[in-house]
DNA sequence: GTGTTAGATGAAGGAAGCTTCAGTTTAGGA
DNA sequence: TCCTAAACTGAAGCTTCCTTCATCTAACAC
C-alpha cells in the first residue's frame, strides 16, 4: 500500500493499524521522558520501551537502532522551531526591520522555551547522532526563510541578506543556548528577550545604514552560500 | 545499579619524575589526535594509549577514567580561549566601545579558530563529560573580565554590563559555533569576523545611547547575577 | 469461523570497551 | 653497585546494553 522512500533511518515497518501508530507515538514520547528523567547516559532502549509500555522488540520494529530513535526526537524538536520561524517570516513580509527583529526574536524564543527542559536535554543528545547534520539542515532552511523576509523589508539592506540571516541565527541560538545551559532560564528569560531584540534591531539598522561597499559584499555573497 | 564515578577527577598519581610528566603530556596530545582522526564514538582508552606510545595501565595511572581524560582536554581548550579574552580585556581598558568590540571579537575568533578542527571536535565531546559545567565556569570568568572592561569604557553604558557581556558572549559563541559546524570555516571566516564586529559595535552603541530606564535595569541586575 | 497478516514479546546472544592488578622495568639516591 | 620507589605493562575480568528471533497474540478479511 504505502510506498515510502526506503532510507536507512526509516522505520522498518510502516504502521498500518491504529495500535502500531500509537506505539510509535508512545515510544517517542517515552524517549523524551526518559531523557529528562535519567539523562542521556542511562537512556537505554529497554528502559524507553518499558516507559512506553511496550517491549524492546516492538521498539526495534519501528526504529532500526537507538540512534534513529534519538534522531527522531531531535528532528521533531527542530521542526517545531523551524515552523515557528517560517511562520513569522511569512507574517512579517514587508514590515520594517525593527518590527521583523522583534517578531523573529520573540517567536524563536517562545518556541525554544516552550519546553525549555527538553530543549536543554536535547543538546546533550545531538552530538551522538549526527545532530550537527540535522541542525545544519534546519539552519539552512530557516536561513532561506529569513533571507526572504529581509529582502522584503521597507528599508533596503546594504549587506548580503544571507550573511545577515546567519548572524541573527548565530546570535539567537547562542544566546538562548547560554541561557538554557545556565540552569535557571525562567528568571533571565524576559531580560534576555528584550536585550536580544535590542541587539537584533541595532544590528539590522547598521546593516541598512551602512553605505554600499561593492567588493566586500560580493565576497560575502559567495562565501556564505548555503 | 548505577555505577557512579567514584573518584574525583584528579590524577591518581602526581608525576614526580620527568618521564611521567612526559607521559601525561603525550596522553593528552594523543587524545586530541585520536578524536580528530576517528571521532568521539571510536575514541577508546586503549587507542589513545597506543597513540601516545604507552599502555592503558599508564593512562589509568594519571586519569581515573575516560571521562576525566576528556574533561582535561576540554579544560585545556577553554583555558586558552579564556586567556585570550582576559588579556584583551586588560589591554583595552579605557578605550572606546567600538575599539573594545573590535578587539574582543578579533581576539576571540583568533583563539577559537587557531585550531578550528579541534574546536569543532571538542563540541562533540563536551556533552558527555559535564561539558556544560566547564563551559559555564569559563563563561562566568570571561563574563567578569568583560564586565570590568565595559565599565571602563569612555562612553558610559546605560544597560547592566553583566547583561551586555552575556549577550556579547552568546553572540560570539553562537556565531562561531555555527561557522565551525558548517564545515568550511576558512571561507566564511573573514566575512563573519567583520560582520560580528559590526554587530557588536551596533549593539554596544545601542546600549550606551539608550536612555536610562531604572526599573528594567534593576531587574536585569538581579536576574543575571552569576 | 477460519485463515492470514500485522503487531508484540522478552530471554539470550554477543560485541565492545572500560578498568584492574599482579608482575616487570626503570630511575636515581645512598 | 645495590636498593627502593616510581613508572609501566597488557591480558583478562566484568559490566553494560544493543539487537535479534523464535514464538505468541490481536486484528481484519471473507
Amino acid at each position: 500500500m504505502p510506498q515510502r522512500t526506503r532510507a536507512p533511518l526509516e522505520p522498518r515497518k510502516t504502521p498500518v493499524q491504529a495500535r502500531s501508530a500509537a506505539s510509535v507515538e508512545a515510544i517517542l514520547e517515552a524517549t523524551v521522558q526518559v531523557l529528562l528523567d535519567v539523562g542521556k547516559a542511562r537512556l537505554t532502549t529497554t528502559r524507553v520501551a518499558a516507559r512506553a509500555g511496550v517491549s524492546v522488540g516492538t521498539l526495534y520494529q519501528y526504529f532500526p537502532n537507538k540512534s534513529a530513535l534519538l534522531q527522531a526526537i531531535l528532528r521533531r524538536h527542530f521542526d517545531e522551531i523551524l515552523g515557528a520561524i517560517e511562520s513569522v517570516c511569512q507574517e512579517q513580509q514587508g514590515k520594517s526591520l525593527s518590527q521583523m527583529a522583534t517578531a523573529l526574536v520573540t517567536a524563536f524564543l517562545e518556541a525554544k522555551m516552550r519546553n525549555a527542559k527538553t530543549s536543554a536535554a536535547l543538546y546533550t543528545v545531538s552530538d551522538d547522532v549526527d545532530g550537527a547534520k540535522i541542525v545544519q539542515q534546519m539552519g539552512s532552511q530557516s536561513n532561506k526563510a529569513m533571507v526572504e523576509l529581509l529582502k522584503s523589508a521597507r528599508e533596503p539592506l546594504t549587506t548580503d541578506p544571507r550573511v545577515v540571516a546567519s548572524m541573527l541565527q548565530g546570535a539567537m541560538f547562542g544566546v538562548s543556548r547560554r541561557m538554557l545551559e545556565s540552569g535557571a532560564p525562567e528568571k533571565q528569560f524576559e531580560v534576555l528577550r528584550q536585550e536580544l531584540i535590542v541587539l537584533a534591531c541595532a544590528y539590522l539598522k547598521a546593516c541598512s545604514a551602512r553605505s554600499a561597499r561593492p567588493l566586500p559584499l560580493q565576497h560575502a555573497a559567495i562565501a556564505v552560500a548555503d
